[in-house]
DNA sequence: TAGAGCCTGCGG
DNA sequence: CCGCAGGCTCTA
C-alpha cells in the first residue's frame, strides 16, 4: 500500500480510537517488533489513551498520552483494523490493542513483511525507521527546483526507479509510479537527468496532483486494501494504465505495455510516454 | 545500483 | 505447477 492508503486508514481509524484508553496491548508474533519488545509497549501504552494517529511517509504513528509513540509500517497486504473487541481473532493478526469503548485496533499481516516499533512521541520522527525517509509529496520543501535537484543526485538510475525510492519524495510505490509517468507523458526507463527542468516542475505537478486525487478517492484497492473500519478504496478505477497490460491506452489507443524494472513491474504507453 | 530474499495466498 | 502481488533490506 502507498500514501494514499495509509493516509485513509490514519482518518478512518482517528475517529474511532483516538480518545479511548487502552486497556491491554496483545503481541501475537514478536518479530513484528523492531528495537522494541512486546513488554516495553505493554508499558508504553497499557492504560494510556489515544492522543492522535498520523502519517509520515507510509508509517502510521500511534500517539498515546503517556509520552509513547506506536510506528507501524504496514508494507504489502497489511491492514491496521478497528474491530469489535469480541470479534474473533483473524488469522495473521499481529498486534491487538485493546480500546474501552468496545472496539480493537488490530494489525493482521497475512505475509509478515510489515513491522512495528516505539519511540518516545517527541522523537518519534528521528526514529531509525526514518532515517532514510525523504520529503512528502505536500510539503512546503517539495518543490520543482527541489525535485530538479532529487533527480540531478541519482543521473543513470530510471525515473520509476527513482519515484519508488523513499529516500526521495516518500510515499509513492508501485501503482501511483506508473500512473504519475503516464499522466506526465515520461517513460518510466528514462535517466533522471535526462529530466531537464521544466519536466521535473511538470512531474512535480502531477505527482502532488495523483496523489491528491487518490486521498480523495480513499486509495485503491486491487487486491486486499482495506482502510481501517474494512472498507475498500474507491481509486482504482481512476487507474489509467497500473495492471492494464494489453488494454488501449486512454489517449491514443494502443495498447499498454508491462515491463520489469527492479523486479517490479511497470505499465506505459510507450507512444504517450516519452 | 542490481539482485536475491523475506512470507503467504491467489489465479491461470 | 507457475507467476504474480499496494515494500523494503541486505548483499555483492
Amino acid at each position: 500500500m502507498e500514501l494514499p492508503e495509509v493516509e485513509t486508514i490514519v482518518r478512518t481509524l482517528a475517529p474511532r480510537a483516538v480518545g479511548r484508553r487502552i486497556e491491554s496491548v496483545s503481541v501475537f508474533r514478536r518479530d513484528l517488533l523492531k528495537l522494541a519488545t512486546p513488554e516495553a509497549v505493554r508499558k508504553a501504552f497499557a492504560g494510556s489513551c489515544i492522543a492522535g494517529i498520523r502519517r509520515r511517509a507510509k508509517f502510521i504513528l500511534i500517539d498515546a498520552d503517556g509520552g509513547f509513540t506506536l510506528i507501524v509500517h504496514l508494507a504489502m497486504g497489511g491492514k491496521l483494523l478497528s474491530v469489535p473487541t469480541g470479534a474473533p481473532r483473524e488469522e495473521h493478526t499481529h498486534l491487538t490493542l485493546r480500546l474501552d469503548g468496545g472496539c480493537d485496533v488490530r494489525m493482521v499481516d497475512v505475509r509478515h513483511f510489515g513491522k512495528a516499533s516505539l519511540a518516545r512521541t517527541d522523537e518519534a520522527l528521528t526514529h531509525p525507521f526514518f532515517a532514510r525517509i525523504g520529503v512528502e509529496y505536500d510539503d512546503a520543501e517539495f518543490t520543482p527546483d527541489a525535485l530538479h535537484m532529487l533527480l540531478a543526485g541519482h543521473p543513470k538510475l530510471a525515473v520509476k526507479q527513482f519515484l519508488l525510492d523513499q529516500a526521495g519524495i516518500s510515499g509513492i510505490g508501485n501503482i501511483y509510479a506508473s500512473e504519475v509517468l503516464y499522466r506526465a507523458g515520461i517513460s518510466p526507463a528514462k535517466p533522471c537527468a535526462s529530466l531537464t527542468r521544466p519536466w521535473a516542475a511538470l512531474l512535480h505537478g502531477v505527482i502532488r496532483e495523483v496523489l491528491s486525487e487518490a486521498i480523495c478517492n480513499r486509495g485503491t484497492s486491487i487486491r486486499d486494501y482495506v482502510d481501517a473500519t474494512g472498507r475498500g478504496g474507491g481509486h482504482q478505477s481512476a487507474l489509467k494504465v497500473y495492471g492494464r497490460e494489453g488494454e488501449p491506452c486512454p489517449a491514443c489507443g494502443r495498447p499498454i505495455v508491462r515491463i520489469v524494472q527492479g523486479q517490479r513491474s511497470t505499465f506505459f504507453c510507450p507512444r504517450c510516454q516519452r
